[in-house]
RNA sequence: GGGCAGGUACCAAAGUGGUCAACUGGGCCAGACUGUAAAUCUGGCGCCUUCGGGCUUCAUAGGUUCGAAUCCUAUCCUGCCCA
């Protein structure tokens, strides 16, 4: 157990953690004592894609592993089916057994760089909590049930807002935190790690922990890496997000399209730097280039040093220097005059003929550097044409 | 079970017989500019087209009308109130 306060505080304060409950004393205490203690963080898979608030919780849990502590990744497959009321105002579409199992097969491999699950003596372990939920019958829930009232459940933000918006607000979205509680129960633990917003279902599932199993358990809140101006969230519906599962490339590129406001809390939550270390990236210099940094650390993460370096290399010869990309994919078309639109499609470079005519309508299309201005005119090609839509596709004639 | 109000594009939300492929905001796409795929500004965002226009869409199914997202009927779904 490492029990370096100094080390604990570094994670303490670092800024990923906003709340601990019941005590952020007593939490440190435990830490400083060298207890070891049983962490877990849930999620839902209900969809096959991650995005860096999701690996800034992986990466935090990992840090209380390299302490000593047992840290526990519970994939929500059953509850996924439910659809936790916490995230959206309106209750969530219900997934099938078999999307869920997809997702977390796909999860499985997204965070794979950020925790060390080849460490032999206490490597982090996975869960599923269909392995409880699914066995529990009537009985048994109405019993979890009873130690809650509807005052208590309606008393969630969520539910009132609902409650106020006349939205709908259904019966099994009562259920939601029980089940969420019932984990703490069945996995005897002694950490909950949850986003702010799930502060509701990790206490509903301290108070069944007390009452059911007479344990206490701690409540680590952490941010959701908000967007300070606007409040947006990382979303995977909204599209804001930089996912986990991107190609390299783009990968590097979501993150330098995040807004400037994000540099500092992309910083602290998905880097290992210190703090010190970000202030002086941050501090007075060019945003762009406290991103490009920002951008390099976060891709050495996920996929190493080498694909970091060329990620970058590659991106400031394209959009800084507007350059071709070195690679490009290379299809087989036929030589010859080609009405652009067909060619456009052709090249599956766009969806439809109409969305192909807005875009050179708009000047997005260029041909061997040639901007194409007329959708209806036609465009000689050869092996080694070089066909781009808007700024970032590119396709090559073999 | 009864009364009332609703269900609109990726999301939110206007529109309540023709000028509606449908206001606006978010999101997304393109262009300009730049310090970056940031910010800002401009334009665009159903499909097809011989560029004249055609076709499909406003919960679902029918109907009225020259003409419907808008009116009528039935069905499904939601909220509020009453029981």
């Amino acid at each position: 157990m490492v029990t370096d306060p100094k080390k604990i505080d570094e994670i303490l304060n670092r800024g990923t953690i906003v709340e601990v409950l019941p005590s952020r004393e007593d939490f440190r205490q435990k830490l400083i004592r060298g207890e070891k203690l049983k962490f877990y963080i849930g999620f839902d898979a209900t969809a096959p894609t991650l995005h860096l608030s999701h690996a800034k919780n992986f990466m935090l849990l990992e840090k209380f592993r390299q302490l000593g502590h047992e840290v526990i990744i519970l994939f929500g497959d059953f509850t996924a089916r439910i659809g936790d009321p916490s995230d959206r105002k309106a209750a969530r579409q219900q997934l099938s057994a078999k999307e869920v199992e997809a997702n977390v097969k796909k999860w499985k491999e997204l965070v794979e760089p950020l925790m060390d699950f080849k460490n032999t003596s206490n490597p982090p372990k996975i869960m599923y909590n269909s392995h409880w939920l699914a066995k529990m019958d009537l009985e048994k829930l109405l019993g979890l049930a009873s130690h809650f009232t509807v005052q208590q459940m309606l008393e969630r933000d969520m539910f009132q807002k609902r409650l106020a918006e006349g939205k709908p607000i259904h019966l099994h979205e009562f259920l939601y935190p029980l089940m969420q509680g019932y984990d703490s129960v069945a996995m005897g633990v002694d950490v909950e790690m949850c986003g702010t917003d799930q502060i509701f279902n990790a206490l509903a599932g301290r108070t069944l922990l007390k009452q059911l199993s007479g344990k206490d358990k701690f409540v680590v809140a952490v941010t959701l890496m908000e967007n300070p101006k606007t409040g947006e969230l990382m979303s995977k519906s909204r599209g804001t997000g930089v996912f986990l599962n991107a190609a390299p490339a783009d990968f590097f590129g979501q993150i330098m399209a995040q807004p400037d406001e994000m540099i500092p809390i992309l910083f602290v939550n998905n880097t290992f730097l210190s703090l010190a270390e970000i202030k002086s990236l941050t501090a007075g210099a060019n945003p762009r280039d406290a991103k490009l940094r920002l951008a390099y650390e976060i891709t050495k993460i996920i996929h190493g040093e080498k694909i970091a370096q060329a990620s970058q290399q590659e991106f400031v010869k394209v959009f800084s220097q507007k350059e071709k990309p070195t690679e490009m994919p290379v299809i087989a078309i036929k030589s010859g005059e080609w009405p652009v639109i067909d060619l456009l499609s052709e090249a599956k470079l766009i969806s439809s003929k109409s969305v192909g005519r807005r875009l050179i309508e708009q000047g997005g299309v260029k041909i061997d550097d040639q901007v194409v201005k007329d959708w209806q005119s036609q465009v000689l090609i050869k092996a080694g044409t070089i066909i781009q839509a808007g700024k970032r596709k590119f396709v090559k004639i073999k």
